[in-house]
DNA sequence: ATGGTTTTTACTGCGTC
DNA sequence: GACGCGGTAAAAACCAT
C-alpha cells in the first residue's frame, strides 16, 4: 500500500564502484545521443545520463577470466583437473571408507582398530555432507549469477536470492528438487521481493527448468520458508516495456498514472500485473499520440492482444469516470 | 477433484493504407 | 490484399476450496 513512490525516476545515480567487471569491449556511449552511460544497480539497467535511454545489455561474458599471450602461458593458466564422474554427488573426488572391518589384505581388524575406523567413518561422513552442501551452494550461486545477468537483475537481488537459497539448503528443502529449479525459484522470489520482478516467461527463457517446475518449486519454498511476497506491482514492469518499445518518458508517466488510477478503483485485483502494465503502456502511447500496435506490446510483454484490449478498455474507462488526477 | 475466474486461442468483420 | 483493431466463443490455465 505504499504509494510513496510518486516522483518520476531520475536516472542520475553515479556508481563508479564496478571496477572489477571485465570491460573488454563494452561501449560506454549512448547510441542515441552519445551521452555517458551509467549503470543503475538498483534497477538493473544501463542508462544514458543525457537522454535517459535504457540500454538493455544482456551480454554475458562466457570466456575465461584470464588472458594468455602464448601457448605456454595458456597451459600454465588453464585449470583442468582429473576426469570426474557425475554419478556421485561429489564427482568421485572424496574419500570412501569401506563398511567391512577388514584391512587391505582381507584380514579382520582388532576391536581397537574397528573403533578407530568407526570414528573415521563418522567424521568422513560429516565432512562429506558438508562438502556436498558447499558444492551444491556453489553451483546454485553460479546459476543464480548467470540468470541474473541474463535478466539484467541488480546485485542486491542476487544477494537476497542467495540468502533464500542458503535458507532452503539449510532447512533441507532440496531433496527431490533440482538445484537449478530451486535456484531459479529463489531468484524469482528475490526479484519480486525487491520490487524488480521479471515474469515467469522471462525466467523460463533463461532457466533450464520449465514453467511448471518453477512455479511448483517457487510455491514450495515460499510456503516452507514463510517468505512474504506481495503481488507484483504492475508499475514495476512499465519502464522496461516502454524502453523496449522505444517510447518516450511521457508515455511512461502516463502509464503509471493510469495504473495508479486503476489501483485506487480496486479493479486491478485478480488481474495479471503484466497484462495491466502492458495495457497501460499501450493506452498511454495512444494518449500521447505515439504509435505502437497491440501486438508489439503483447510481444514484449508476453501477453495476448485480447488481454491488452480488455485491460486497456477498463483503464480508459476509469480515467474518464474516475477522480481527476 | 471441482468450480469459478482469468487468459489464450482461433475466427470474424470492419475500416484504412 | 495486408494490416491494425474490436468483438466473441470455446479452450486452457490458474487458484482456492
Amino acid at each position: 500500500m505504499s504509494e510513496s513512490e510518486s516522483t518520476i525516476r531520475t536516472y542520475t545515480r553515479e556508481d563508479e564502484s564496478e571496477t572489477s567487471r571485465s570491460q573488454r569491449e563494452s561501449s560506454t556511449v549512448c547510441p542515441e545521443c552519445s551521452g555517458q552511460l551509467l549503470t543503475d544497480e538498483e534497477h538493473g539497467e544501463t542508462v544514458c545520463s543525457d537522454c535517459g535511454l535504457v540500454v538493455e545489455d544482456d551480454a554475458v561474458d562466457r570466456g575465461p577470466e584470464w588472458r594468455a599471450f602464448d601457448s605456454a602461458e595458456r597451459d600454465s593458466k588453464s585449470r583442468v583437473g582429473a576426469p570426474t564422474t557425475k554419478m556421485m554427488h561429489d564427482k568421485g573426488l572424496s574419500t570412501n571408507i569401506g563398511w567391512q572391518n577388514k584391512d587391505a589384505y582381507g584380514k579382520s581388524l582388532s576391536s581397537r582398530q574397528r573403533q578407530q575406523m568407526q570414528r573415521l567413518r563418522t567424521w568422513n561422513e560429516r565432512f562429506r555432507t558438508r562438502d556436498s552442501k558447499e558444492r551444491n551452494l556453489k553451483q546454485a550461486l553460479g546459476e543464480i549469477d548467470r540468470m541474473a545477468s541474463a535478466l539484467g537483475l541488480p546485485k542486491t537481488v542476487r544477494e537476497t536470492a542467495s540468502v533464500i537459497y542458503r535458507r532452503a539448503l539449510g532447512e533441507n528443502l532440496l531433496p527431490g528438487r533440482s538445484i537449478e529449479g530451486v535456484a531459479t525459484a529463489a531468484l524469482y522470489a528475490a526479484a519480486r521481493q525487491a520490487g524488480n520482478p521479471r515474469s515467469l516467461d522471462e525466467f523460463t527463457a533463461v532457466s533450464r527448468v520449465d514453467k511448471m517446475e518453477l512455479t511448483r518449486t517457487y510455491r514450495y519454498i515460499v510456503r516452507e520458508l514463510k517468505l512474504e511476497i506481495q503481488p507484483a506491482d504492475p508499475e514495476s514492469y512499465v519502464p522496461r516495456f516502454v524502453s523496449r518499445l522505444e517510447l518516450s518518458d511521457e508515455v511512461e508517466r502516463e502509464a503509471r498514472k493510469l495504473l495508479r488510477g486503476a489501483k485506487d478503483t480496486g479493479l486491478t485485483s485478480g488481474k495479471s500485473p503484466v497484462g495491466l502494465a502492458a495495457a497501460a503502456v499501450y493506452a498511454a502511447a495512444l494518449l500521447s499520440n505515439e504509435k505502437v500496435t497491440q501486438s508489439q506490446v503483447g510481444d514484449v510483454a508476453d501477453i495476448s492482444e485480447v488481454t491488452i484490449r480488455n485491460r486497456y478498455k477498463e483503464l480508459l474507462e476509469i480515467d474518464h469516470t474516475g477522480v481527476f488526477n
